[in-house]
DNA sequence: TCAAATCCCATTGACGCCCAATAATGCCCA
DNA sequence: TGGGCATTATTGGGCGTCAATGGGATTTGA
């Protein structure tokens, strides 16, 4: 079990820390992680969090670009230009700095989105939006690709 | 016997606790799973629950995509965030978490349907609900088919 | 020097782990 | 075929541990 999974909303203190969840915590010291990269995410107010493997699965998508083109440039920029170490304190505590306020426009709680081999995190109701969007595309790419039914509870099952 | 077969409706304790049917964890002790995948359906109000190759073949599933696209990011974002590990404990309960209510909206009740290679649960009140939709379509269904075919005897449907 | 970040300790509550009691089931034997 | 026995499933609850949280004290840095 080194994968982040699940979601869950902390609450953020006073002084503008929040603890990551356990799971969470974890995952991230069986992975290894001595610090945590914050990257904003390009089209959607999240940010992804993961180790170092994670600048490098972004490296790779700036390297799908044509150089010459300016897209890869600009993302260069936008990842690295505002990316950010986060550090944990002796409680597993994240402080909420305006780096992350201001991406993810989080208030008095965040939300942590398990993706795998990195996480996320949201401002929940932002969250929940995008949820929804996104069950919308997977059902109906679903009911497109649909050949086999069974029973009617439809799960798009690889097997 | 391997596979998850029939329906049982199960109490959740004080503790928020609900004991697995035995039949169940049969299945799951002779397929060796240590641990649960639970993924919230897509357009239903259940959990599909299995072992972790459930995830593995999901995430196979996924590395068939190309990963730049928003399908495969939809995905991922769709078993990993909705996504979740449940543990037993050493009497084969599970602890029917806000992971699991929320999605499911149970109570004080909770029920388990077999659905050979994994089970999923339910609201017992949502499960029967459904289960008469599926009923009804698939009465639909063989009814357009005796038209079609012209065999004439509708053939009378016990309710 | 002030404000913010960090460390440290205390409190609270949830959860995992364990043991026990009861109910249900299947099995064996007469 | 029926009753008695043994095994297992289902439940309830105690207790210790750890995660989550709050707040005071200390350090850092502008």
């Amino acid at each position: 079990m080194d994968r982040f999974l699940s979601t869950a909303v902390m609450n953020i203190d006073a002084k503008g820390r929040v603890s990551v969840p356990g799971r969470f915590r974890q995952v991230i010291m069986a992975r290894g992680y001595q610090e945590l990269y914050a990257l904003r995410c390009l089209d959607i107010p999240a940010l992804d969090v993961g180790g170092p493997d994670l600048l490098d699965a972004y490296e790779a998508r700036i390297a799908s670009e044509d150089p010459f083109l300016q897209t890869a440039d600009d993302m260069s920029f936008f990842i690295h230009g505002d990316g950010d170490f986060l550090k944990m304190d002796s409680e597993g505590r994240l402080q909420v700095s305006d780096f992350i306020r201001a991406h993810t426009h989080v208030a008095d709680q965040i939300a942590f989105v398990g993706r795998g081999k990195h996480f996320q995190v949201w401002e929940p109701e932002r969250l929940s939006d995008y949820s929804a969007d996104v069950r919308a595309r997977l059902l109906k790419l679903r009911q497109a690709k649909l050949v086999q039914t069974g029973s009617g509870a439809v799960q798009g099952e690889p097997e």
